[in-house]
RNA sequence: GGCCCGUUCGUCUAGUGGUUAGGACGCAAGGUUUUCAUCCUUGAAACAGGAGUUCGAUUCUCCUACGGGCUGCCA
């Protein structure tokens, strides 16, 4: 690589949240930047004040936090190289539009959008579906180099809006390599004059682009494929400044997991997964669910994301952040569009939950039913986890798979009931019930020992009492061991729990005869 | 329509001019388990199609098909 320290930036345009694959081109700027030991930065491209949306700067930045990607400078970041908001460097740009009128490279053009639009309706009324302002059609377009010299200066003085357009020459094939799809070549032919300098005095992205990249001395650009159309302009206009043009790096899209297409915002409510990272609510209200508030780890998501497009060569998939960032190579990005699976993404979660220790996740769990106002429980949070943690998924399956550690039992599985709830059982279970009374040490093991005791006694089989024994204590019928469970609720409540439980079961199986 | 990019099991992918084309998710079967889950074992499942280069192509080239992106004073 070259000497130059690296240095990359993620550059989103603060439209609206975030979607997964913009945190994937983070991402993957981040590993290139720590890989390479560079530096990681955030810009934000507002240039367009049309789409400017409260709360995604913001959002963004937050997105970057959770999933543990901060950059190293940048827009709520700091840095030397600042501002890195583009309408905060709005005067910056002019100078380098003017001095590519200066050398002929660029020119002013006075047509208005509406005209524009016109010209653009005429040819599709022609059969032409592809209207571009370019080097055959600019001569008849009002513009400084079609019209006189004394009417642009006339113009120009009298304060008529106008837009600065690249001259792009014609016949000329530009080419550049990628790194990960190698060289791309493009004639000129097939490229526009394109708009570099806006009427509102802002510059379009594609000179903002250049002239940030440029003057913040970034090394590589990362970006997604929709911008592969329009990085021959860009290696054009570095070379027009008669700059080097970083190494570019175009990413495959990710797309939606049902039928073709991108993954779009509204794909993810649609078939249950998010495609934000965090919650995001519009302007209309709606809600956008996002990877934390759906329970995802912020490690499982990174790892996701990153086996989205990339992968080691090898058939490791557990990845830290740390893992990958010394494992990451643009070159093993692949080429093609991934679609986006949701079951291996809950794998991936529950492999991250298990990796978890018992008191992690008994924090987590903490946390969770504070976030949600649910019922604490009575009972040591920890034993619970350590119980629960081979069968969830998620943080929450925890709470609702073992609901009767947070609560009373107050159903019955019916399936269970009708099963295993025999005749003789009530009587069975208080028999049970009585030795339980007496049992001196309430372990796991001791319990177990007891009842086994019990049912060969009674020349019974495991299946047939366990299940009403657990029925009693949980409402439910299945679960991790129940033994386990009975040492967690303790004597008091087993006990508390078997006497109302043979009740109320009583009750029921009197009001079905 | 034009331009550009892509195409290995259903999905994410590994892979090489000669391989039984490998792994993971999911799916199915069996085992372990009081049950569910976990775990273990096994199984089904892919080189888009057609030419060419070659002794030999999944691998190299071209064409076709399909998919995607772009085609704004949006980014």
């Amino acid at each position: 690589m070259s000497e130059k320290k690296v240095r990359v930036r993620f550059a989103p345009s603060p439209t609206g949240p975030l979607h997964v694959g913009g945190v994937r081109t983070a991402l993957y700027n981040y590993l290139f930047a720590k890989h390479h030991g560079g530096q990681f930065i955030l810009r934000l491209e507002d240039t367009d004040q049309t789409r400017f949306v409260p709360g995604a700067e913001e959002y963004i930045i937050e997105s970057l936090k959770w999933a543990g990607i901060s950059p190293d400078e940048g827009q709520g970041f700091g840095g030397e190289y600042g501002p890195y908001k583009q309408s905060e460097r709005k005067a910056m740009y002019k100078p380098y539009a003017d001095q590519l009128i200066a050398d002929g490279k660029a020119y002013y053009a006075f047509d208005t959008p509406e005209e524009l639009d016109q010209m653009r309706e005429n040819a599709k009324q022609m059969g032409m579906p592809n209207w571009q302002y370019n080097s055959i059609t600019r001569s008849n377009m009002k513009n400084s180099l079609s019209l006189s010299a004394e009417e642009v200066e006339e113009r120009l003085k009298k304060g008529d809006p106008y837009v600065i357009r690249i001259k792009m020459p014609r016949d000329l094939d530009i080419k550049f390599e990628d790194t990960i799809r190698g060289w791309v070549s493009v004639n000129t032919n097939n490229l526009d004059d394109k708009v570099l300098f806006k009427s509102d005095g802002m510059p379009t992205y594609h000179l903002a682009n250049i002239v940030d990249d440029r003057l913040m001395e970034i090394t590589h650009v990362i970006r997604g494929e929709e911008w592969l159309p329009s990085a021959p302009l860009h290696v054009f206009l570095y070379d027009a400044f008669g700059w080097e043009a970083p190494k570019f790096a175009h990413l495959p899209l990710i797309l939606k997991p049902d039928g073709p297409g991108k993954l779009s915002k509204r794909d993810g409510d649609r078939l249950g997964f998010p495609v934000f990272p965090l919650n995001w609510t519009n302007s209309d209200g709606e809600i956008y669910s996002g990877y934390k508030e759906s329970g995802y780890f912020p490690d499982a998501f990174v790892n996701i994301l990153a086996f989205l497009g990339w992968n080691p060569g090898d058939e490791r998939e557990l990845f830290t952040l740390e893992e990958l960032s010394t494992e990451f190579k643009l070159e093993r990005v692949g080429k093609s569009g991934a679609k986006f699976d949701p079951d291996k993404a809950k794998w991936y979660n529950q492999q991250y939950l298990r990796k978890r220790s018992a008191k992690e996740l008994a924090d987590l769990l903490q946390t969770y039913i504070g976030e949600n106002n649910l019922k604490t429980s009575p009972f040591e949070l920890e034993p619970v986890c350590e119980l629960m943690k081979e069968r969830a998924t998620f943080i929450k399956d925890i709470y609702e798979d073992g609901h009767y550690f947070f609560g009373e039992v107050d159903k019955y599985d019916e399936k269970t009931l009708s099963k295993k709830w025999k005749e003789n059982t009530s009587a069975l279970m208080s028999e049970w019930l009585e030795i339980l009374k007496n049992i001196s040490s309430f372990k796991a093991d001791s319990v177990e020992t007891e009842f086994k005791d019990f049912i060969t006694k009674k020349e019974l089989g495991l299946g047939g009492v366990l299940p009403n024994f657990r029925l009693l204590l949980t409402g439910v019928g299945s679960g991790p061991s129940l033994f386990s469970i009975a040492e967690i609720l303790g004597k008091d409540e087993c006990i508390k729990r078997m006497e109302l439980g043979i009740e109320k079961i009583n009750e029921l199986k009197s009001q079905e005869a």
